[in-house]
DNA sequence: ATCTTTCCCACCTAGGTGTGAACC
DNA sequence: ATGGTTCACACCTAGGTGGGAAAG
């Protein structure tokens, strides 16, 4: 099981690429990946994303650079989670175990609100994934769907539009760093503090040294 | 000076073209206006839309929904904003008088942040003008540059994309009853109810008969 | 029993209102 | 004085956090 549950963290931290571990090539286009060091920190301890009904942003939010493009095509830009391995998983003991076969997979797409764009547009300052949203039931919007306990390596895919890009190749980019267990609620207390620590939307989690929270609660 | 406040007054209610005043046709191109009664209501009391440094948002939002256009083509969508008359105003005696020669327009347009996009978008769900802010300061970023106590008129642009739309021409629209009086503070009290019993982030400011806002502050 | 999911909640971030006093 | 502008402010809308109890 421990040897299982390592082969996952190896996994996480092996570059895919020959080059930096943030940085990836795709003929001519270059897809660098944002705050590198912060979604390293995660995989370290195994990341974990919540999934909800009605979907959950991912933390740290996924975010590259891309060089190369041609500026006055137009491509849509999209984000998918490809299952990695064929099984599920498990928090026993403090550790991720495997937990058996996994679940087929579900084809869920996003696509970057600013698709379709030209080159330049993509090129002029990072891609961020700020408002993809997670989640465990087929809402049929424009959400992600995901099996909950299966670990996934976000996919980003560069897609020239079909009719205004006439020459010009997709190009695909994955990191191994950003791999994630999707999880109802979080298993690993490190990536608890991780999460709050970082993310300014859990402040109130943050401090509690410092203030005591049931102070508020008079009543019950 | 009643003479030219009624000027300004019927101008705002005399429809531009022959059909439906809350619709328009450039073309193939159809444009009609989303909540024209709204815009009615605020024009019958001649419209005011507040300008700050920071920007400020319209309300009503401008919107419209769009037909003819080209499925496959690409456009961008622009708002721009129109003086009407070269004079600038004054509110005295609770009426709106000539103040004056306007002074040099100044150009400035928005382009709405879902540009370019295929002809298909843009006629899928009516085009909200939500984000635009209006202010009286060059930030030289996304946000439009009025001169304060001058009238205006929105306008809609719907321009082909270049190198991505042969053939396509571009279609104008714009609505009378969109006109406002760009203010730093509401001058006519009749606008303030309005705005305040439509626009939900004014809620602080409705039902004075049913709470008193100043219970709650104790000091001073 | 155990593991997983769901739901409500307090507590935040982020930012859009008009007010009223101060400023120019 | 007068009229236009600016600013801090209380009070909202809108929605993103993990916690913890309850349910499955």
């Amino acid at each position: 099981q421990t040897e299982v549950s390592s082969a996952l963290h190896s996994a996480a931290m092996v570059p895919q690429s020959d080059s930096f571990p943030g940085s990836q090539q795709d003929g001519d286009v270059t897809v660098q990946l944002e705050n590198n060091d912060l979604w390293q920190s995660f995989a370290r301890c195994i990341n974990e994303m919540i999934v909800t009904r009605s979907g959950r942003r991912m933390f740290p939010i996924y975010s590259v650079s891309v060089k190369g493009l041609n500026p006055s095509a137009m491509y849509s830009v999209y984000l998918d989670f490809e299952v990695v391995g064929q099984q599920r998983w498990k928090f026993v003991n403090r550790k991720w175990v495997s937990g058996g076969r996994a679940d087929p997979p579900i084809q869920s797409r996003y696509k970057h609100p600013d698709s379709p764009h030209y080159g330049s547009h993509w090129m002029a300052k990072p891609i961020q994934f700020g408002k993809v949203k997670l989640t465990n039931k087929n809402n049929s919007e424009q959400q992600v769907v995901l099996n909950s306990l299966h670990n996934y390596e976000p996919c980003l895919h560069i897609v020239p539009e079909p009719g205004h890009s006439q020459g010009c190749r997709a190009a695909k980019a994955s990191f191994p760093q950003t791999q994630f267990i999707a999880v109802t609620a979080y298993q690993n207390e490190a990536i608890t503090e991780l999460k709050i620590s970082h993310n300014p939307f859990a402040k109130s989690f943050k401090d509690n040294a410092g203030r005591c929270k049931d102070e508020a609660v008079q009543r019950s």
